[in-house]
DNA sequence: TAACTCGATGTTAGCGCTACCATCGAGTAA
DNA sequence: TTACTCGATGGTAGCGCTAACATCGAGTTA
């Protein structure tokens, strides 16, 4: 019973072939393949016919080969820091929306904030011939600015608005959006900041903020009274900050944490300590997470488009591919929230 | 200088074939092949002149053509409810770190906790031809069960450990869980208790915790003062469903909340309201969440191993794919994490 | 009626890679 | 020496699909 010769099929599996539906519907394969993906190109009685054998049959269409004869996967590589960073995982949803609409899958690699493993990530995920690349910052190894250069495919970098993008860009301006935290906090009386990031060195974003963060200090003449403390998200890192600027630097009366968790850390710390927050120190957040508005005091923040990041850059991805020609850079809006872990004064806008 | 017959090249990239390093390498290209694929099966020198082959032209295999031809694709399909839940974001995480080191790549999908959404994904992440696919709970579309059984692979379900999954299972008892949390409220002299839990319908995670819950009141002899709250995660839901029990059924002394995010909003309403935590009112979570260790008052929650239940289903494929046979139940362990938001008494193990 | 257009469908030849089998030369056993 | 094994490498034929071109018949124009 097993065919004797040169092998006949090599996979075991008992997949439906489109073969086998075009012989049900009584067609030629091309034109199960059109009926699929181009269905206005052929007859309706024909096309109905071709899905009830596609019905009958179960036939999944084997995409592998599919992208492989006709050079598009419908497949975009998404690269984020990491998923645990809600932010991250916002625009991964925003992303995942659009792209899922339009049939198109998300093959996901986490750098884990190294421009190493990015390189690698993005040569990995090139392999799979995707359709695009989202990635984040604009901060890359030099191999993957080769990698890039080379690959014939649409890139969209998020989260930044540098000067030369490597094809096309949606984000805010992370120094813009720092600069205004920093004159709320000047409008709110406040003279003596401290800085809390994230770790600065491969991320763009961080240091973003902080330029953002000096030119407020020089342009409201404050003065910052530590150097900036580098942490990675977390309520603990947020606490432990608070704790390390208060007691260094008592005299500190604002501190700006270029992340929501940081700075609810931070709340949640003084609540400990008994500091009172915003009389004998202002905080103010960054990102405008659910845990900003729910704090006790509430956190003023930053609110940046975090979920419309994905969801435009995927637009723009799609749009690409649909071959219109598209203006390559978006600069989306932030807003600071002014909430009651500042004091406020009248005519407090941004 | 076009080609004049038939198409020669239809991709109009300027990628490097294999046939391209093989003709440098001075070998052929089924041995280019072997040398990146099974370097064992290739002689030191002709691999060294290979991969210097592959150096020079920065060849990049094209992996839909050998998962074509090789049948495998070194692709996991991984299907969550949502990433911006971060218990499924740690899952990746632990998916991620396990799967990337063994050169796999993940394929994401979010169901929005949907069977029917999550039926359309299995298809569509099905035709994709992935190695293996994770995904989350028990509770299935038909149709999934369908596409999963005719699918010839290995499938992890997680969260969960049902009687019967459909393949391997990685996860721990929700009821078993919620128990041992209903059995430390009692343990606190606890004897009113409310519920808050995720939306039940199509979630077996949150349909477990229920069960738990309604054991474990009934082995304490505990009353239950009004019907479970279903309420999406999320603090602002949490806060409401605090000030819905203390004003419908103000006699109630604790309240089990299935999620740590819920716990963590009804904490904060609880400070709004001068409500005293664990006197007035014992508050217990689920997850074990950083917030919940940095809540004031601390948050007694169960710990749950979110990173690890995707560790584990990674390795668990990975292995299965080696050909190794192995326990298909993988259980894990659960903790409750006594802490400040609840009254404890001496002895207090679970 | 001839010439042409046009929608619908089919035939053929790959896409870039790897499974399968063949080959070949060196080492080993008799 | 002959026969055999075995590691290393190569030739060939697909994997399942779709691009490109061909075909064919009905409708349309002059």
């Amino acid at each position: 019973m097993a065919s004797p010769g040169k092998r006949t099929s090599r996979s075991g599996s008992n997949k439906v072939r489109i073969e086998e539906v075009a012989r049900l519907a009584g067609v030629s394969a091309i034109t199960v393949s059109r009926a699929l993906n181009t269905p206005q190109k052929v007859n309706e009685a024909t096309r109905n016919a071709v899905l009830k054998a596609v019905e009958d049959t179960g036939y999944i269409p084997n995409r592998l080969a599919g992208s492989l004869a006709s050079n598009r996967s419908r497949t975009v590589g998404v690269i984020v820091p990491t998923v645990t960073n809600s932010i991250f995982a916002d625009k991964i949803k925003g992303l995942s929306d659009v792209l899922s609409e339009a049939g198109y899958q998300i093959l996901l690699g986490q750098s884990g904030y190294s421009p190493e493993v990015e390189a690698e990530l993005v040569s990995a995920l090139l392999a799979q011939s995707p359709s695009g690349l989202v990635i984040t910052g604009s901060a890359h190894a030099l191999r993957t600015h080769t990698l890039l250069g080379r690959a014939d495919i649409p890139v969209v970098e998020t989260w930044t608005n540098a000067e030369a993008p490597v094809d096309m860009q949606v984000g805010f301006s992370n120094e813009d959006a720092a600069f205004a935290a920093v004159a709320h906090l000047a409008a709110g009386g406040y003279r003596s900041l401290a800085l809390v990031v994230a770790p600065m060195v491969h991320n763009d974003r961080a240091l973003g903020r902080k330029r953002g963060f000096d030119r407020g200090l020089a342009h409201f003449g404050l003065r910052q009274t530590l150097p900036p403390i580098e942490a990675e998200f977390s309520l603990r890192n947020g606490a432990d900050a608070l704790a390390r600027v208060i007691e260094a630097q008592p005299q500190t009366d604002a501190i700006f944490f270029a992340n929501d968790v940081l700075a609810a850390g931070a709340l949640l710390e003084c609540r400990r300590r008994n500091v009172a927050v915003p009389d004998r120190i202002g905080i103010i957040g960054f990102d405008d997470l659910e845990i900003a508005s729910e704090m006790v005091p509430r956190l003023t923040t930053v609110a940046v488009p975090r979920y419309d990041i994905g969801a435009n850059a995927a637009r723009m991805l799609l749009r690409r591919l649909a071959g219109e020609t598209i203006q390559p850079k978006l600069t989306l809006d932030f807003e600071v929230v002014a909430r009651e872990s500042t004091r406020r004064t009248c005519g407090d806008r941004v």
